[in-house]
DNA sequence: CGCCTTATTGCGATAAATTCAAAATAAGTG
DNA sequence: CACTTATTTTGAATTTATCGCAATAAGGCG
């Protein structure tokens, strides 16, 4: 009970130093997201719900985007996925992505430690100016691998011819 | 219009290689992701409408999605973006895209071969098998810098307080 | 060469995620 | 406490993609 307003402060602080108003939705958003990184507009509704019931959907995709813009909040969009969210910024760490449960997990960055940003341009190509970059690891996690394994029941992946 | 042949029977012999059968869907879907690389599905289905008049949209969403299981094609999802799909496939190179104007760009692959596919995992972590890091570089290309910083009639960012 | 089986495509409807416009509300300021 | 305007809500629309089933045609076979 009293842990929130450690967490509270904090937000609201740079909810301020951003020129935002400090809003109970705000902070619901925040909060739920710090709460359950990795999830996706529709989890944060719900979670955040839990302490402002009448919070709205479009309230929370309004909050997250605005937030995101503001480099308070990361955005990805794993594939076949909704866009996730999450706290953590300013280090650039990566994700891997189980492709079968859908499954995130945080990855420190690559090659040590502002690595991924100096990308190899072509001869060709018209280099950009980076700020982020967004790595995406994607593969089968060991549960699911086990899974896959055992012939049982578990008409999973039967492409590919 | 001789040289449609050559990529024509190469891309069917890749069908039946795949035991998929040949049809001018999926030849005119080929093509076009082709010589359209980095196109959403909407642009990939007018680019093939030029050969083939008479396909429909659901039958480019199939094509794509099952070309993409095989491997024949690679999907990505920039954020904001609906889905592009490219015709290299296997050598793992990167993209870099504009946050501006979405233009997306090539950038081989940063580490050497066969790179970015071990992840330094956290110690916590449970480790995945690994199958493709796709890495997106996002920044501003030299247009859009340019853009922005003349001050002039473009009301693009003005956010951020 | 034409038939037959079955993969593939087309059609219509539908779902999921996100965005838009305008009215209602509330944060911070004086 | 009142006021200004950012923020949220309300209600609906848009965009991207998927689903089930009927129609079609590719490739094997007799």
């Amino acid at each position: 009970m009293t842990e929130h307003f450690d967490g509270q402060d904090a937000w609201a602080a740079a909810l301020r130093a951003h020129g935002r108003r400090v809003t109970k939705q705000r902070l619901a958003v925040l909060a739920a997201v710090e709460r359950h990184p990795h999830s996706p507009a529709e989890s944060i509704l719900a979670a955040a719900r839990a302490e402002l019931p009448e919070l709205t959907a479009q309230s929370v995709y309004v909050v997250l985007g605005d937030l995101t813009d503001l480099h308070m909040l990361r955005r990805f969009e794993p594939p076949h996925s909704p866009a996730l969210y999450e706290t953590r910024v300013g280090d650039n760490h990566h994700h891997a992505i189980c492709i079968s449960c859908g499954r995130v997990e945080d990855v420190d960055c690559a090659v040590g430690h502002a690595p991924c940003l100096t990308p190899h341009w072509n001869p060709d190509a018209k280099p950009m100016t980076i700020q982020i970059a967004d790595v995406m690891y994607q593969g089968i996690c060991q549960d699911c691998q086990r899974a896959q394994q055992l012939p049982p029941h578990s008409p999973s992946q039967e492409k590919e011819k």
